[in-house]
DNA sequence: CCTTTCGTTTCTACATTGTAGAGTAACTCT
DNA sequence: AGAGTTACTCTACAATGTAGAAACGAAAGG
């Protein structure tokens, strides 16, 4: 018994449905899912109602789950908006440049984010900055495997920043651990006391001010800048 | 029906079992599950099974099993080892030595990486480390809030450091990753392809690397030390 | 026209999961 | 001994990922 007889806005020649359930739809939906209810409101089912279609027509277009959050990770550094590079800006502006179209990709998404950071960066359309990084590098006069450490380092501090900054709770327990800290007898933590006291919220700043110290640091290992790194 | 009549081996005095199950126990128990057989293997059943006790009789010692995640956090956060910190060394080695130890508790569990990462890092065990950096970077003339967005920096570093080098198929993944790139028309990716030609799986070389590069730019950042970064 | 085939979607079913709620045994205190 | 508390078990349920078979529409061949 057919439920719907789908004669309603179907074109005349060739089409199921108005939209017919593609890869690239599944995976938009999923994302949308995501980022509107959280990563635990993604379930095959739910994700099927979205989609107008039985949860286990999903699994046509894609093998299974584990699939589907890989294709959610790609879209997510997909969206990494390289636009924004100016290839004669100097180096450390386009280093911060790349890092926070990298991070703000990623927060876009922050539910998201426990797959994105859980998969490693290893996915195709990830590689279109970790390329741009090893260019500005090299230009500096790093060499190929200090390009290539100093990109991680990159890669890996902003991944980081993106985590600490996007944890869905990550400001109730900021809030909760300084109540604790406070309540704990002797101050154990006298620095941790005076960076509390003087920190408001404040994460933007404190992601620009990391990402320019590291470019600086890995500018400075260049041959012939003075102050060299061990030769690795 | 008492399947068991435990007599066996229980002391004549108040021990209803040789061990009688504590918070500490079901953690433990609960992070050799996940360090022997992966984080999808970690149930509340098999975790019973391996206390020889009924799944519920977990949740009389933590309300949920989200309770217990945050609880092997806190376990992994509590191995860093801070015993290797030797106040008289230079900062750059101090910073290098608490990363390092850091980084060290997170990969002797790599497989909780992913909850260790989606929880930020705002636990009580995780505090020790963060107020020693403090301590090293205020230590170097850096301001407060400039010491409280170091540490971040470095913790950062650090946690993004692990989440790639701890991915539990990172390797097969890169592997994969050169293949299909090899495979692509042109080269669209000349900086990438010199770097993977010269990378030899070296993760713990890039990672050093990494951290002096960090740390040297943030001493620099110090006031009267010449090269300043923006004030924040 | 009917039939076969193929690509896509649905239906049914199952094992596994987290956990609520009530029950039960042992121990402590009066 | 009776009452209460602590520590654990039993039963049950809704939700999940997905295997396997079936059903649908369109296209192709006779």
């Amino acid at each position: 018994m057919p439920i719907r007889p789908r004669t309603a806005t179907s074109s005349p020649v060739s089409a199921r449905r108005a939209e017919p359930l593609t890869r690239e739809r599944i995976v938009g939906a999923a994302l949308d899912l995501v980022d509107r209810a959280g990563l635990k409101a993604l379930s095959m089912r739910r994700l099927g109602a979205a989609l107008g279609v039985d949860p286990m027509a999903v699994y046509y277009h894609l093998p299974s789950k584990e699939a589907l959050l890989d294709a959610i990770v790609e879209a997510v550094m997909a969206e990494i908006d390289l636009g924004r590079d100016h290839p004669d800006d100097p180096p450390e502006e386009r280093i911060l440049c790349a890092a926070r179209a990298y991070r703000d990709a990623m927060l876009a998404h922050r539910n998201a984010l426990p797959i994105v950071l859980a998969r490693g960066p290893a996915t195709l359309a990830a590689l279109r900055p970790v390329e741009l990084l090893l260019g500005v590098l090299r230009g500096c006069g790093l060499a190929p495997e200090q390009a290539l450490a100093g990109m991680n380092a990159i890669a890996a501090a902003v991944r980081g920043a993106a985590g600490m900054a996007g944890a869905p709770d990550a400001k109730p327990r900021a809030r909760e651990l300084a109540a604790t800290l406070a309540g704990l007898p002797g101050n154990p933590f006298p620095h941790l006391g005076e960076a509390l006291r003087c920190a408001g919220d404040a994460f933007e700043p404190g992601f620009e001010f990391g990402i320019r110290a590291l470019a600086r640091g890995l500018m400075a290992a260049a041959p012939g800048n003075g102050d060299n790194l061990k030769s690795m």
